[in-house]
DNA sequence: CGCCCCTTTGAACCTGATCAAACTGGGTGG
DNA sequence: CCACCCAGTTTGATCAGGTTCAAAGGGGCG
């Protein structure tokens, strides 16, 4: 019931227990989110090299690792924990635009005006390794095949941000819900932890700012979808009891605009 | 009044006048829109070089440029012409992704998965650059600029739908009607036609989709913005009276979620 | 214990969807 | 040349999903 949900209160990786040590350098070697945001068949020389530009840094839960408009230097790959991203419109309307979890990278919207487009926010305290930019690209010239996968993960990017674009001018909000929790569920799976028992990382809130609700839908579909038995809810621990039911929910075609 | 709208009807480009020509090589130094799917600075033996892997290809208003599932091989430089792009999801819900016109990249959603994401459809005549991307890849490790401003577009692309995941989830019809004239009028101008009257590319239903509303919702708030003098429209000729008006409709915040 | 924040639940309201019908302009065939 | 058709669009009337406003219910922490 709880596998999925020790993530950051390891003894190893609680703030006020660990020891303040140099963490510098990262060591991809040792980290097991390498083959996320990095190719999986880099030799040990190119892992060395990209060892040495990072910087591995921690991040409390609340603070921000970079702020829209700041100038763009870093990218971040995530080691540990949970960020999310939020743009603020000029009036000061706000959109998270995603939540992203171990393995994933940061700040990327940041390379086309070489200022960050968005507020990145830790969800918990969490790990990241800090890459500069200019020594990535240099990086770029001499292991293609990291190249070859920075490419990727750019176009995967687009193409989730294009799935929620979908998401929000398509789905009701029964669907978009569903779909929420399916794709968490999908990512948690993903990287060895179980599908259908997690802890939300966010708050109803961050949910409802990200799938275009109010607190309070997002509060009445958890009822929802609880009373019906398709989930188990309390406070932010999650089960999926019901994981094809949801799939029929997120997938109802709506009469549709 | 009409300065922006011949944009497709110059007597060279009209497709049944246009005489049947090879069209390789494609010669970005020709091309008027160099400066935007290439970086400015390229000196001419980096721009031969690209230019021998190009092909200049024809696409007839309606035709399909890519579809989504087909393996990814190619990118797209609009030469001349409006697409527009487009997911479908697995129960038949569709979403507009993107209106993309002369100057922009497509295809970048490819690369993640070596398969389209989404399909590209030629809202008029229109012509691209077809770019092998293996090839474009060897040009990367030669001509560093040329390899930073791809890496500019991706980013603005995914900056862009980050924008977009704004409007569909926080903003109001109109707001989200007005953030879309504004921005087309500002599109045009950064391509040197006029900000404030030109042609829409794209029928009603193209806007509704793109924008989350209904067909006519749109009609009702093209109506309602003619009625107020903010604009003036003509089936799909559109002039902006009031840009500032639009403004003040686009920002204003809503009481908000 | 009591405060505060987050969340849940209820009731009324409103924006935009849905359903329906009329209108437009362009193309076709008689 | 006109009647007709058809797709795209406009406009009107009704409906409903989700928001808004309001209040109550926890739970954690000082």
């Amino acid at each position: 019931m709880m596998q999925a949900v020790q993530f950051t209160s390891s003894p190893v990786t609680r703030f006020h227990e660990a020891p303040v040590l140099p963490l510098r350098p990262s060591r991809c070697s040792g980290c097991s989110m390498r083959g996320l945001c990095v190719p999986s068949g880099l030799d040990d020389s190119a892992m060395q090299r990209l060892d040495r530009i990072m910087t591995r840094r921690r991040v409390a839960r609340g603070e921000v690792l970079f702020r829209m408009g700041e100038s763009f230097t870093n990218l971040y790959a995530i080691r540990l924990g949970h960020f999310k991203t939020h743009q603020v419109s000029s009036e000061g309307m706000e959109q998270i635009t995603g939540f992203q979890m171990a393995g994933e990278l940061l700040g990327m919207d940041g390379i086309g005006a070489d200022r960050h487009n968005c507020f990145a926010v830790a969800l918990e305290d969490s790990e990241v390794c800090e890459i500069p930019f200019d020594q990535l690209e240099e990086l770029f010239a001499e292991i293609p095949t990291l190249l070859r996968h920075f490419h990727r993960t750019m176009s995967q990017e687009i193409t989730r941000e294009q799935s929620n674009m979908l998401l929000l001018g398509n789905m009701h909000a029964e669907q978009r819900f569903a779909s929420f929790l399916l794709n968490l569920s999908a990512l948690y799976k993903a990287r060895g932890y179980s599908s259908t028992s997690f802890q939300l990382r966010m708050s109803r809130e961050d949910i409802g700012n990200y799938l275009g609700l109010t607190i309070e839908s997002v509060s009445r579909l958890l009822s929802k979808f609880k009373k019906l038995e398709w989930i188990n809810v309390d406070k932010r621990e999650i089960q999926i009891s019901d994981l094809p039911q949801l799939k029929l929910v997120a997938m109802q075609p709506t009469t549709s605009h």
